[in-house]
DNA sequence: CTCCAGATTATTTTT
DNA sequence: TAATCTGGAG
């Protein structure tokens, strides 16, 4: 067997991180300081060096595509398989830990997975049964709500107990605290937990139950946690309850790119890990091994600007390097195109198009690159959006899985009662429904026994019993049969292809595609299971994996494409050339988060993260004007590109209108306006760009307001009041 | 029960 | 703007 030459491989720093497993480590690193060679290595080395048994390690990764990197890293480093290894998300792990602990707990192994969809779709019926006002209490600040509170391991009984304390005016609180008890009573009932679940049972289980949680920290005897600034309070306990005896837990991150605040992630655990761990060794990685010089001066003076940091510089050997470019265009669509335009360049000069990234804030952006790399016949893949699963087709037959898989989730049997049509309709589910809540069974019960439901039609009947019996004959295959082979089998019964292949809408058309697609990332699954575990997947092995599947985990490395993904989804990964689109006010800093010093912060990082994805080229640019749903709005470049020195970027680009820019920028919150104006339909109004022009149309009030204004020059545009001037300049 | 068309409404980031 | 919802006709 192969040595492995520790010292040659690693710098000091990471040799460090590697031999130091015996106490708590909080390693600070850097973007592109070589953390996940040296959390390979540091397995390894526990493997290795120390006989450390792979089950008794655990390894926390932010996607699932890390883990399985990681995972072939090691096992190419070590020569021999390590499949017992416990690597994954959080998420993944925990589910795994409920699955096995599920007689502690008030749900089956066998739980459904909610996504967002689910949950607004248990919300609805709750609004509805409780004749809830979704214009007073808005179901997504709900939705939100829910959220955060059970990342903060808050249940409703939780709240209940604490309620007095709050004031609560608008008796808002109250509704509130009502709906979220409703939609737990619900996913209990429907024996499904959503994504916050996951985490805040393994918490509560480990936290509340003492022989489990001894069991875990005996099992798990070391830790380690990649992108630990990222983590909440929910995965704050999961880890400490592990590691609060033995300490042997090693956390990797680094404050400059905590990007998921939003999601209840607390940079408090990074802050203070030195309080929850006594004694703990802290370690440094400044070197960068991924960018030049020239990259890393514009990151470092990015992120300078912010306030709430640990100090600390980007270094690297790998030379000056070109400056970033910035460019300004006229608008979305020029930017886009221009930069299809560069990216054929840089084709030509022979760069691998999986080496080129696009990056932007929202999702929404996507939609004017994908249209231009078309044009420019540049093949593209998008990171990150569920595009896949989350197709109508998709997501119908996975509710087919979901309720053969566990008959209690009545989320899932609904939403294929009658897809595709087969005349059970509203009306006879009602009658359903009605019946399973007076006899407390749930709706599959119900169906089974549609002779006793009342009010129901004769031809309901028999079509609710046909279906009924169809549904039992599939679940007798669950336990037995390969998750493949009864894909197969339920998708030739419904003969959902042939339905859709009939139409000659191309839309219903893509969908026969997409269901052959479905079989064949079915197949791949079962191909990578079968290897790792000698045997085939059955259901129960598939629907977990399937619900935890992020975007970021399904690029097919193969295709030589382009990467466009969110600036969220870029986090872990480098290529060599990178474009940041949309450096707009409001847009980057977005509108929804630039209140507070604190949103800005974490925007800016989210640039910052960004920026040191790129090797050797990084292009950043603005668009002047932006077309956003249905009205039109002239931009200001961002704050974080006026805050920079000119000199960070290559120059030919750049709108002279920038380097003119007062380098102390204006204050944060929003700026009290000279301008809360009323607006009225013929007034005569003034743009700086546009000049004279007259009001056709208010739609709001003061600068807030969309105004559709004729101009002199003969430009019809919808515009936002705060660009307007009722006198010449 | 099903289908279609017009109305409505939501627009940050994600496991 | 685009996706989803609702209501009414067949």
């Amino acid at each position: 067997m192969q040595e492995i030459l520790y010292e040659r491989e690693l710098n000091e720093r990471q040799l460090e991180v590697v031999q130091s497993v015996d106490g708590p480590i909080l390693v600070l690193a850097g973007a592109g300081s070589g953390k996940t060679k040296s959390i390979i290595y540091r397995c390894a080395y526990l493997l290795k060096e120390k006989r450390v048994a792979p089950w008794n390690i655990l390894v926390v990764t932010f996607t699932n595509k890390a883990a399985r990197e990681l995972q072939e890293r090691l096992e190419k480093l070590l020569e021999f398989p390590t499949r017992s290894l416990w690597v994954g998300t959080f998420h993944s792990v925990c589910s795994r830990i409920l699955r096995q602990e599920s007689a502690n707990l008030p749900f089956h192994s066998n739980f459904s997975i909610y996504d967002d969809d689910n949950q607004l779709s248990v919300l609805k019926k709750i609004y509805k049964e409780q004749n809830i006002d979704k214009a007073k209490v808005p179901m997504g600040r709900v939705q939100n709500g829910i959220s955060r509170y059970k990342n903060r391991l808050m249940l409703p009984e939780d709240l209940q107990a604490r309620k007095d304390e709050l004031d609560d005016k608008e008796g808002y609180f109250s509704k509130f605290l009502k709906i979220y008890t409703l939609y737990q009573q619900q996913l209990l009932l429907n024996q499904a937990l959503d994504f916050d679940d996951i985490l805040l049972y393994t918490a509560k289980l480990l936290q509340t139950n003492e022989p489990v949680r001894a069991k875990y920290q005996k099992l798990f005897q070391y830790v380690m946690i990649d992108e630990y600034q990222d983590t909440n309070q929910a995965q704050f306990q999961i880890v400490y309850q592990i590691a609060r005896e033995h300490h042997r837990v090693c956390v990797v991150g680094d404050d400059d790119q905590a990007i998921y605040s939003f999601r209840g992630a607390s940079i408090r655990n990074i802050l203070e890990f030195e309080k929850d761990y006594p004694g703990v060794r802290s370690i440094r990685l400044e070197q960068n091994y991924r960018s030049t010089t020239a990259i890393l001066e514009l990151a470092n003076a990015i992120i300078k600007q912010n306030r709430m940091r640990h100090p600390k510089e980007l270094w690297s050997e790998l030379g000056q390097g070109e400056k970033p470019r910035l460019c300004s265009y006229k608008d979305e669509n020029e930017e886009a195109s221009r930069i299809a335009e560069e990216i054929n360049i840089l084709r030509a000069k022979g760069t691998s198009l999986n080496q080129i990234a696009v990056l932007y804030r929202t999702n929404a952006q996507s939609r004017v690159f994908e249209y231009a790399l078309m044009q420019a016949r540049i093949p593209y893949s998008i990171v990150g959006s569920l595009y896949f699963y989350q197709r109508k087709e998709i997501k119908d037959f996975l509710g087919y899985l979901a309720a053969l898989s566990n008959s209690s989730d009545n989320e899932a049997l609904l939403r294929i009662i009658n897809e595709p049509p087969r005349g059970i309709g509203t009306t006879s589910v009602n009658h359903l429904i009605s019946y399973a809540g007076k006899n407390r069974i749930s709706l599959y019960q119900a169906m089974h026994s549609a002779d006793e439901v009342p009010g129901l039609q004769t031809a309901a009947r028999t079509k609710i019993s046909a279906f009924s019996a169809k549904l039992e004959s599939w679940r007798k295959l669950v336990h037995s049969v390969p998750v493949l082979d009864l894909v197969k089998t339920v998708l030739e019964e419904l003969d959902l292809v042939a339905l859709y292949n009939a139409s000659k809408d191309p839309k219903e058309l893509a969908r026969a595609e997409n269901l052959v697609e479905f079989v064949t990332s079915v197949s791949e699954f079962a191909e990578r299971f079968t290897s790792e575990n000698e045997r085939a997947p059955l259901l129960a092995d598939y629907l977990p994996f399937v619900a935890l599947q992020t975007g970021l985990d399904q690029v097919r490395e193969s295709m030589e494409s382009v990467r466009l993904m969110t600036l969220h989804n870029c986090k872990g990964l480098e290529f060599d050339s990178v474009f940041i689109a949309g450096l707009e006010e409001e847009l980057l800093p977005h509108r929804m988060s630039m209140g507070t010093r604190e949103e800005i912060e974490e925007e800016r990082r989210l640039f910052y993260v960004g920026v040191t994805r790129a090797r050797k080229r990084l292009f950043i640019s603005y668009a002047k004007f932006r077309r956003l749903y249905d009205s039109f709005y002239f931009t200001k470049p961002s704050l974080f590109i006026q805050e920079l020195e000119p000199y960070l970027f290559a120059g030919e680009d750049i709108d002279p209108g920038i380097q003119a820019a007062p380098r102390r920028v204006p204050k944060i919150k929003h700026k009290i306006r000279e301008d809360q104006k009323f607006w009225r339909i013929g007034q005569t109004v003034y743009h700086k760009e546009y000049g004279k022009g007259m009001i056709l149309n208010v739609d709001g009030e003061g600068s807030d307001a969309t105004l559709t204004i004729s101009f002199a020059a003969g430009k019809l545009a919808k515009i936002k009041g705060s660009f307007l001037q009722t006198e010449p300049d």
